[in-house]
RNA sequence: GGAGAGGUGGCUGAGUGGUCGAAAGCGGCUUCCUGCUAAGAAGUUAUCCGGCCAAAAGCUGGAUCGAGGGUUCGAAUCCCUCCCUCUCCGCCA
């Protein structure tokens, strides 16, 4: 959520900030809505005034008796007319709130101009690329060895639903816990939050009300299923004030995430890419506003770390406006190198928010001077996907021999054994 | 799921129709005293929105005692609905 007064003031500005965006966003009928808004409200504040002003002077008891009555008349007739301006300055309100959930963050100024993914900014590549002559892609080899049951998926719940079988659930498992450890060992403290939300939750990091249609809700309950681990964690601290001197808080969390992928028909239909279910390692911060730009090269440089780990060729990449997604001011993806593919996708996305989650999930922290409670910054990212780590490491390092060399880092996870056959790990 | 109790300021907790944005205590902040590891005294201490103001300060209006509605000139207080928490019972990994 945009400051309002900084749209009120500045709606020229704003306007232009958010043209660099995709999606033809105006903050103009915002700015309408608001003026008709502080009308109705200053009438709507002066009948209440003179309703308070009739009822003190009842309280003082020096009403003259035939007095009473006409002021009791005067306040009925207020009561009135405020059932005719109440419900409009309510109306007016949620209609304003609405809006301004359906506004988006304002891409920072080192965020490059563009349209689309074809504008993004590498920033730099890490790790040799392997060589293969016919690398084959993760599906074919890891159903071959035993990892994924893609048809089972579907029989237990829909197409893009997969089972982990023996050897990949174990991989899978070991990246967990490897890249949970890796990060509590760094600073993250671990939370397990609900993989149910409220609604409120979901609001509060910006999924909704924008993006309805993107996730699992459940019907009886009002309930959303977590399309990652960010919603639950940002909202840990909602509506509380916080102390100064308890940020930067760094948090990571595993939790399994669902996405809908309505709008991805036809996008990485074979294989375990794009899934409705998987899981992920998130990480999370809350810090003060002066320090979000550094807090963000750092949290994408502890996700960078856990790609160098496990040894996967990447590159990072500063997105532009026009692929930005609607909350973030600022995002660097991680792209791993898929070898059967030949191309980099798409592995950890790394955030800055500025205080636009704030603003929704009433964020703040009081400042050390003893001033008034101030919105604090949040930032996440994938720390990372697990899924199409795992994808990754199928791909990057098999062998000639049609097994695979899973990254040391890992041994400790799987009993030692980090040589995948088709008779399961060694 | 059943029965009961309850939701008040940063916290504890009083308050059953106006004198209540709210006692008291704790905590926080400021000043003073003293001076040595702690204590005393006084004052101060919620959030949000609007207006005046270039802005800050300040002044001023409005809202907020779980949420929404109702009764009343007037609601933390009375009535209705909903949500949540706690205790006991039941059920259950």
């Amino acid at each position: 959520m945009l400051d309002l007064k900084l749209i009120r003031e500045n709606s020229d500005a704003v306007e232009k900030a958010l043209a660099r965006r995709n999606g033809g966003f105006s903050v103009k009928p915002l700015v309408e809505l608001d003026a008709q808004l502080r009308k109705v409200q200053s009438e709507w504040e002066q009948l209440r005034h003179r309703s308070n002003e009739i009822s003190e002077t009842f309280k003082t008891g020096k009403v003259p008796k035939d007095q009473m009555d006409t002021l009791r008349q005067e306040s009925r007739e207020l009561k009135k007319r405020l059932e005719e301006v109440e419900p409009l300055k309510n109306e007016l309100e949620t209609r304003l709130v609405e809006l301004r959930l359906g506004i988006p963050n304002i891409p920072e100024p080192t965020v490059p101009d563009g349209q689309d993914e074809t504008f993004n900014l590498e920033v730099h590549r890490w790790g040799e690329l392997p060589r293969l002559d016919n690398p084959r892609a993760h599906y074919e080899l890891g159903t071959e060895l035993g990892c994924f049951d893609f048809q089972r998926g579907v029989k237990l719940a829909e197409s893009r639903f997969t089972v982990l079988m023996e050897a990949g659930a174990k991989i899978e498992r070991a990246l967990m816990n490897f890249m949970l450890d890796f990060h509590s060992g760094r600073g993250y403290r671990e939370v397990f939050p609900p993989i149910l939300v409220n609604r409120q939750c979901m609001i509060g990091t910006g999924q909704l009300p924008k993006f309805e249609g993107d996730f699992y809700k459940c019907a009886d309950d009002e309930l959303y299923l977590v399309p990652t681990a960010e919603v639950p964690v940002t909202s840990l601290y909602r509506d509380e004030v916080l102390e100064e001197e308890q940020l930067p808080i760094y948090h990571c969390a595993y939790t399994p995430n669902f996405r809908r992928e309505a709008g991805a028909a036809g996008k990485d239909t074979r294989g375990y890419i794009r899934q409705h279910q998987f899981n992920k390692v998130e990480l999370v911060k809350f810090c003060l506003p002066e320090s979000s730009p550094a807090e963000h090269e750092t949290l994408t440089r502890d996700a960078e770390l856990v790609l160098e780990a496990l040894g996967l060729p990447y590159r990072r990449v500063l997105l532009c406006a026009g692929d930005l997604g609607f909350a973030a001011q600022k995002c660097y993806d991680l792209e791993v190198w898929f070898p059967a593919q030949g191309k980099y996708r798409e592995i950890s996305s790394c955030s800055n928010f500025g205080d636009y989650q704030a603003r929704r999930a009433n964020l703040k922290y009081r400042p050390s001077d003893g001033g008034k409670p101030r919105f604090m910054h949040t930032l996440n990212g994938s720390g990372v996907a697990i899924g199409r780590t795992l994808a990754a490491i199928l791909e990057n390092f098999q062998q000639s021999d049609g097994t695979v060399k899973v990254p040391a880092v890992l041994a400790p996870y799987l009993g030692g054994r980090t040589l995948l056959t088709p008779d399961g790990l060694r």
